[in-house]
DNA sequence: CTAATTGCAAAAGCTTTGCAGCGCA
DNA sequence: TGCGCTGCAAAGCTTTTGCAATTAG
């Protein structure tokens, strides 16, 4: 229940917000920029400022709702919480975004921030690639 | 020899260029944002722009003498191309960048992209952590 | 009722681009 | 000599902020 998640994050169950955490449920990608929320905010009814998507990803960010990637091409991307850690592996030709789990490479980043001397905080590993789409196109 | 390199890639023997490779050959801390190198380049001289500082990262890039990381905070950050590829871990109170290669997470990364279904081009690891100066500061 | 929230518009970064003049090859 | 390169200033993009009106609790 999204309403209650806001609650617990402490913050006001407002329509704005109850819009953009449905908006990033129910996206078939959901890796979203801002831009694409707002995009889906005024196809769905259009009320909602682009300066109101910012803020109220930021907050959620900050509620731990939702996590902030920074791939390459200058703008961030903003991925709802829900299950497990993971990272992606994105397509450099069309943008598809994929996510993978992998326990060694988990350990090992572990062991190599020991190594390092620093007290591992987060991490963000992304492979970019060319998906089967994609190569086959190029090669074709 | 720098003079060298450019002209490999293509690129005349200007003076900025010249001066902005030595900056980053130079440079205790060698990840760079474009406005690092052009106040280097402004307490040497004082006669580069900074347009010029990002064309001419941009062309470094595309020449394959520099790599642009987009590390947290919005600004790109230059690095030279030198040795071997590697990634980075990052003191997320500092600042502070320091570099590591681990052959399990490389070999690992290919497995995962195959497993995809991705032909892999590249890929770009960034551990957030807090080196041993910080978690001293902060615990004591 | 009160403080949080919102929309709009304006501003603030970082980065790119247009253009006339300068410099390398 | 010619084209590439440069500096400056202006524009472009994403993101943030100020403010008055609105709304949740």
């Amino acid at each position: 229940m999204d309403n209650h998640d806001l609650r617990k994050a402490g913050l006001k169950v407002t329509l704005p917000r109850i819009k953009i955490l449905q908006i990033l449920e129910t996206a078939e990608q959901h890796h979203m920029s801002a831009e694409d929320v707002f995009k889906k905010l005024l196809s769905s009814d259009g009320d909602v400022g682009l300066a109101t998507v910012y803020r109220v990803l930021t907050q959620f960010e900050s509620a731990g709702l939702v996590t902030r990637h920074n791939f390459e091409g200058g703008h961030s991307v903003f991925e709802l919480n829900q299950g497990e850690h993971h990272d992606h592996i994105v397509c450099s030709c069309c943008g598809l975004v994929k996510e993978f789990y992998d326990d060694i490479i988990e350990e090992q980043q572990k062991h190599v921030a020991k190594k390092a001397g620093f007290e591992m905080i987060d991490h963000s590993l992304t492979i970019y690639g060319l998906c089967q789409t994609c190569a086959n196109e190029n090669s074709g």
